[in-house]
DNA sequence: TAGATAAATGGAGAAGCTCTCCGTATATTA
DNA sequence: TAATATACGGAGAGCTTCTCCATTTATCTA
């Protein structure tokens, strides 16, 4: 990749960051590109799709919440290491302001997405089975960031996630 | 209110029901008009925003979830009354495209549409109360809303509502 | 029945969105 | 330094939501 090209691909990343965090799913890629100072046509080159955007924004936590998934599965509780994971995964989901939910419960779609995808199921999977809960990962996963997306479109409460990640978590494993 | 009127605010509503069924969250408001066979400028006059126009959609669907609530609680097992409900509550909202969902959560903006939510709580509460269960009815009912809302996302699996539904219920009294 | 009036209509158009195309500018290579 | 491949940005097409106002029409009154 040329130089200049991988200049503008940060910037675009970078304001994408700003943009998402700002307006959440009133973002527009119009303002993106303003902000990263290049025009919608480069926006378009780098990132054909909105979906392409978030994933490469993505991607990167994702690769957080796997690392963290696994200091957990070394750790001693199984049954507090899948709460501890479950939580960090829905603070994440959250902060993303409902784009990972949408976007990594509807993946499978582009390749990096489910790869995305693969990784956190292996994790959680990994995890559940290690406290002994049956439930299948992809039902739980998607329990989850539901609650995240939930706790989003709500007025802002803090302690409201730890409550909707209660009423599931509660009946697993202590 | 002048007759030709009502009979316009009728075709409207008629043909956004149609056009949110098939296009969820993707419904454009020109179609519904051109659709309603209407000008766009008479589409807002009746409804001056998406949400005015899903609140009259939904008006009538939450009436029906609360006489379904009246019957239930003069029933006779009050956990199975609870739970049969709050499956019908996510039923609704799913059928809803999510926009049940992300209306009556954020709540509280439009007069008619924190009625609806007040009668859904109350009724909600009332259901809670008598089967002994200790949570706050609106994360309850946020925690449904939002299972309904993620298994419209992900692809379809006519048992997967049920599944994520038991994720919560199953910590409720039996 | 006919005229007055208040209300509703619908379409033109402003502003903003996503996304494409292509002439121009520039980094890289020989 | 010259040639070439690549990336650039912005004009513009075709959407969208939403507003304004000249025109039409239902309803009321005499």
């Amino acid at each position: 990749m040329r130089s200049d090209a991988q200049q503008n691909r940060d910037r675009v990343l970078a304001a994408a960051r700003v943009e998402f965090a700002a307006q959440g799913a009133g973002a527009s890629l119009n303002r993106i590109a303003q902000r990263a100072g290049v025009g919608p046509g480069t926006l378009y080159r780098h990132f054909p799709s909105v979906q392409a955007l978030l994933v490469a924004i993505i991607s990167d936590e994702v690769a957080v919440l796997c690392a963290r998934g696994e200091e957990l599965l070394a750790g001693s509780d199984p049954g507090l290491a899948l709460r501890t994971w479950l939580r960090a995964v829905a603070v994440h989901a959250a902060a993303m302001r409902g784009f990972v939910a949408v976007e990594l419960l509807g993946a499978a779609e582009s390749p990096a997405l489910s790869g995305c995808h693969d990784a956190i199921r292996d994790v959680g999977s990994r995890l559940l089975h290690r406290a002994s809960v049956e439930d299948a990962v992809d039902d739980v996963l998607a329990a989850v960031n539901a609650m995240a997306w939930a706790s989003e479109q709500l007025p802002a409460d803090p302690a409201r996630l730890d409550r909707l990640l209660t009423l599931i978590t509660r009946s697993l494993p202590h």
